[in-house]
Order: C-alpha cells, then sequence, then structure tokens
DNA sequence: GTGTACCGATACGGTCGAGTACCGGTACAC
DNA sequence: GTGTACCGGTACTCGACCGTATCGGTACAC
C-alpha cells in the first residue's frame, strides 16, 4: 500500500526513484513469505529478512513502513489465479483439474494460511490482503465454472450443492493436515471430488 | 503433563498437595483459553492471566513450569466429546444432530484453533494436545455413528464418501469464516449437510 | 568531476514479556 | 502454639525485536 503510486501501471517501487529493481523486490517478498511459513508471522523478524537477503535492515524500512505493512505488500504482490483459464467443456473435467491444481500448492498455502493464523484475526488490513491474494481470485473462478455448467443444463441452477462447492474444496485442504498429517495432494484431491463434490452436484463419476 | 501424577484418578494437582482446587484450576484454563481466542497465542501473557485471574504469576509458575506446559494442560482439561451419545437410529438424523451441535459450538472452538494457528506449527506437544481435545473424540465418534450406518445397511461399506465425511463437516466449519466472514452456524450446518454430505453417501434428503 | 540520493552496516533507545527471587501473610497439621 | 508449606505481590534479570539514527561508500545524472 505504501509502496503503490497512483501514477501509472509500472512497479511499485519503480515510481519512487528506488535502486530496488522489481526482481530484488520479488526477492524480498519471497523471502519473507517463505519465513512466515516456516515460523509463523509473529515470529518473523525484520532482521530475519534482511540477512536472508542480504539487505540491511534500513532498506525495508525505507521502502514499507512497518513490518505489517510489508508483508500485506508481499502478499498483494503474490496474488495468483490458478484456477483462471480451466475450462475442459465439462463440470467434472474442470472440477478434477481445480483438485489436481489445488493438490499441487496446498503444501505452500495452506502453510501460508496457517501461519498467518492469529495475526489475520487481529489485523484487519492484513486479513484482507490474505483474502485477495489466495482466497477471492479462485473462488470467483470456480463460481464462474458452475455458472458455465448451469448454463450448460449440465447442473440444475437450484442445486443445493452449487453454493457449497468452494467450501468444501478449500475447507478439505485446509483441515487434511489437521485430521491426518498430511497436506492434501492431488490423488487424495481428485478422490474426494469423485467421491463427495460430484454425487452432491447430482454428476455421476 | 507436569501436573499428571501417576498415582490414581484424582485431579492433577491434589496429588502435589496444592491449595489450589479443582474448580480454581479449572477459571485458570479458561482464563487462558478465552484469552488466546481473543488475542492469539503469541499475546497471551501470564501476567494477563494471572491479573484476569486474581492470583499471581508465582502461582501460575508454580504449578506449570512454562506458558507452553500451561496452555497445554489447559487444552488437556477441556477434552470434550460433544458427538458422542448421538444415536438417532438412522445416519440422516444422527449427522444432523451433528451439523446442529456443530454449529452451536462453531465459534468458540474454531476460534481456537485459528487463534492457535501456527503455534501448533512450532510445539508439537501444542499440537497434539490440541488434537487430542478437540479434533480426535469428535472424528471417533463420527466414525462409530458411520460403522454403525454401514452395519444396519444405510450405506455400502465400500462408498467412496464414507472416509471423506470428518473432512467435510470440519473443513466447512474451520474455512467458513474465511469464505463469508462469519462462523458456522447451526442452519447453515444441517443445510450442508442436507446438500452435500448425505447426497454424496447415496441417501436423498 | 561534482552533486545527489540511495545503499549496507551498525549502533542505539525503548518496549515488552518470560521466568526467577524474595517477601510477609496465612491456613492447616499435630 | 509451633512448624510447614503454599499463597499473592512485587521487584528483578535477561533477552528479543521494532523502529530510528548515523555514517561511509557508491552509482548515476548532467
Amino acid at each position: 500500500m505504501a509502496s503503490q503510486a497512483a501514477d501509472g501501471p509500472e512497479t511499485a517501487v519503480a515510481s519512487r526513484r528506488s535502486k530496488i529493481t522489481p526482481e530484488r523486490e520479488r526477492e524480498f517478498f519471497d523471502a519473507v513469505l517463505d519465513q512466515i511459513r516456516e515460523s509463523g508471522y509473529e515470529a518473523v523478524t525484520m532482521e530475519g529478512v534482511a540477512a536472508s537477503t542480504r539487505c540491511s535492515k534500513s532498506t525495508l524500512y525505507r521502502q514499507w513502513r512497518s513490518k505489517p505493512q510489508f508483508v500485506v505488500a508481499a502478499l498483494r504482490a503474490s496474488r495468483r489465479t490458478r484456477f483462471a483459464g480451466i475450462d475442459t467443456g465439462s463440470l467434472a473435467g474442470d472440477l478434477r483439474q481445480v483438485a489436481r491444481a489445488a493438490g499441487e500448492w496446498s503444501g505452500k498455502d495452506t502453510r501460508l494460511l496457517q501461519a498467518l493464523g492469529n495475526a489475520i484475526l487481529q489485523d484487519a488490513e492484513l486479513k484482507k490482503a490474505l483474502r485477495e491474494a489466495l482466497v477471492e481470485p479462485e473462488v470467483d473462478a470456480l463460481r464462474e465454472m458452475l455458472r458455465r455448467a448451469v448454463e450448460r443444463g449440465e447442473v440444475a441452477p437450484d442445486n443445493p450443492a452449487l453454493e457449497h462447492v468452494p467450501a468444501q474444496i478449500f475447507g478439505v485442504l485446509r483441515i487434511r493436515p489437521l485430521l491426518e498429517g498430511e497436506y492434501a495432494d492431488p490423488d487424495y484431491m481428485v478422490r474426494f471430488v469423485e467421491a463427495c463434490v460430484l454425487p452432491a452436484l447430482g454428476l455421476a463419476p
């Protein structure tokens, strides 16, 4: 936020005549997110990030006013849409692809979600950034798939399972480490979609 | 752990000739869990707990060696089985009861789970205590219901949705705050069970 | 070549909380 | 009544980390 200027689509920091290249900025962001995944939000220190990227603490504080703002910037810059673009022609096919993709990045993203744990309960800005980076783009993409399926007549528009598809998929991703001690992998996610999501939508596997 | 003796089924602290009654101990545990829910594990201080229960920090450190061990003891003492005892005669009835019960305590327990966030990634003892207190008893009770249903012939023993029922229910509980901004309530949970869990098991609502 | 402005390094002030030590008071045992 | 052992209160040590200040070095502009 502090690093975003309203003067064009160029990268954030370049507009402040900083010598930090976008690639260098990416290194900072990757480093802080990695450390969050490893040690949790509270345990991450600006000194640790500075050390691991071989820059000085001053540099980080010059670009971002505080630790929360730094992390928020890192999250915003990591916004991704991994489900967008999936369109196999059938809902079952789409959801299998979603399951595979979700299983691929489950370890990294679920861990990040978990490691930010109580931090997002305390910091509304952080929570918003997390939702916009990791959750909303994917939910939107899922809803778009479901809309297409309804349009094609694969699923009745009033099927009550429709609204729960995102919760089913993200919920299982999130909870599996706690239930079974390991992150959800692509095979597991495909089995889950075929065993639970598709039948609830009235689609035979 | 430090407060558990192997000399009988009596309460932990009494065996150490402490003047802390079990009721008083319960106050300590409730206080620390409440503060965790409110501020997160890292932000909870022994001083804060002592102040809110009008005891001294010394007392807490006399009974429990450190903050992690204190929290672990509080979790162990809060072990509950809210699903055990549900037996309506049909799986659909059982799962509706489960949904209602889960919706009731969802706010408190989901919040606790979230607030312990990254702490359980760092402290294996804490993670174990949390699983044993909040997760395993309920999962066991669920599995027992499903076993009875299979025995009654309501569900085919090889139905692939069987193994995913706990993940579906706990997953949705856990993820809803992030997706929709509010905890799952009993009505929502019942709708979810009827729209997704029962159909996947081949049971018409 | 000179100025400017950012870089890395380091040192510093301030805050906060874990865990310890010590104190006087008091309840209970015998 | 005397001893023992725990209680609450407070003061303390110690370490960690946020955020600031300062300084010499250096790349780029012109």
